[in-house]
DNA sequence: TTGTCAATTGTCAGTGGCTGTCATTAGCCT
DNA sequence: AGGCTAATGACAGCCACTGACAATTGACAA
């Protein structure tokens, strides 16, 4: 960011994204239209399509970023740990300091409810789902390279992710829907769901 | 489909899914037009959004028929079997008895097709993916009564359902990259992950 | 059979997301 | 200052989708 030029892009980027958001988490992801974001932002409709791809992509950009922070923080973990012990660790870490990460952007506030419009808007969940496909991808590539396995022929390294990840979702579902918005709320789900996963999957559920 | 009137709808809606699949699995899902499919059975494209609420729903549409064949499978499950067997069972029976449901509204291979073509199109995965979570949702309401426990409570049937389903979408997907497209191979994939998720859990993957 | 009612369809106009094109503007650099 | 190039705006157009209303067509009773 030396020059005018790239300074002056680099606000005309965070105006339309902090407008969207705003504009999303205010009015609704639907009722908000492009034209809207770039009228509040004083830009051309044609100028949002040359910084994001689409709707999807503004709304989605927080969760990009907090992605990436997750898988750095996998690539970062001791070699010793077992893989689920990595991915865990990663995430419980990952709550810890996303503050850091996003604050620059949008204050985390505004990404906690940007989560919300995310789960309750089947457009954007759907959008949001097919991007973690591509996520999980990436993880089981880490996993697998950790582990020294092929992922191209062992499975296991695209299974583990595709576990971990189902129950994720799951936690951040009920986050969502709980009343405590909190880092820690969902921290302590985090730990208390995968805890669950074990005698969820072999044993009878009945006590008798 | 007694009076003339279902009898013609019930033709109609046949000839819009049939023509809407065959020209998503020959030209490609997003180089056909609601208007291609409109036009090749000669009828307005209202028409066609008065059968279908939108293009995916069309592309789909073989997908709930599955589903649907799969959910009665679980219900139908005998009560003594563990939870994550009565859905390994169901998935299992529910392949060998694909063709009789299908093959009333189309050929199975078109099914298989029509799955290449929602796994390679980026807006089709999303909307599935979307879908399934709803199913899972259903899928964790059957199990939790099964077992007589209180799926808004106890996260069990969910995280059963979670990882169950992740597991399922990695073989789907493994089986629609793969050369061998038959019923036999999906078969066989669903046994060989389903078997290996203990494995990728818990235990590091390095032979030392 | 015919007339009435209701369901199905076609037509038309419009919205919103998104893209290509081209002229205009604005920062950069000599 | 003036030429170059990147960024923008303006415009036209495509496609998915919706609402409204008119025209058609099957259902059903008189």
């Amino acid at each position: 960011m030396e020059t005018l030029r790239e300074r002056k892009k680099q606000r005309t980027r965070e105006a339309l994204l902090r407008t969207a958001l705003e504009l999303f988490t205010t009015q609704g992801y639907e009722r908000t239209t492009i034209d809207d974001i770039a009228e509040a932002v004083d830009v051309s409709q044609r100028t949002f399509f040359r910084y994001f791809a689409g709707k999807e992509e503004a709304a989605l950009a927080l969760m990009d970023v907090t992605v990436a922070h997750f898988l750095q923080g996998v690539r970062e973990r001791p070699p010793h740990e077992a893989p689920m012990e990595a991915l865990r660790q990663a995430v419980l870490e990952g709550w810890d300091t996303l503050n850091d990460v996003i604050e620059s952007i949008a204050p985390v506030e505004l990404y906690l409810r940007m989560c919300r419009v995310i789960e309750s808007t089947p457009a954007l969940l759907a959008a949001h789902l097919r991007r973690s496909v591509e996520v999980e991808e990436a993880m089981a590539a880490i996993l697998a390279e950790r582990e020294g396995v092929d992922m191209h022929t062992d499975p296991r390294p695209r299974l583990a992710v595709a576990v971990f990840s189902g129950v994720m979702r799951l936690t951040e579902r009920q986050w969502s829907v709980g009343e405590d918005f909190s880092l820690d709320a969902i921290r302590a789900l985090t730990v208390s769901y995968l805890e669950q996963v074990g005698p969820a999957l072999s044993e009878s559920w009945r006590t008798h």
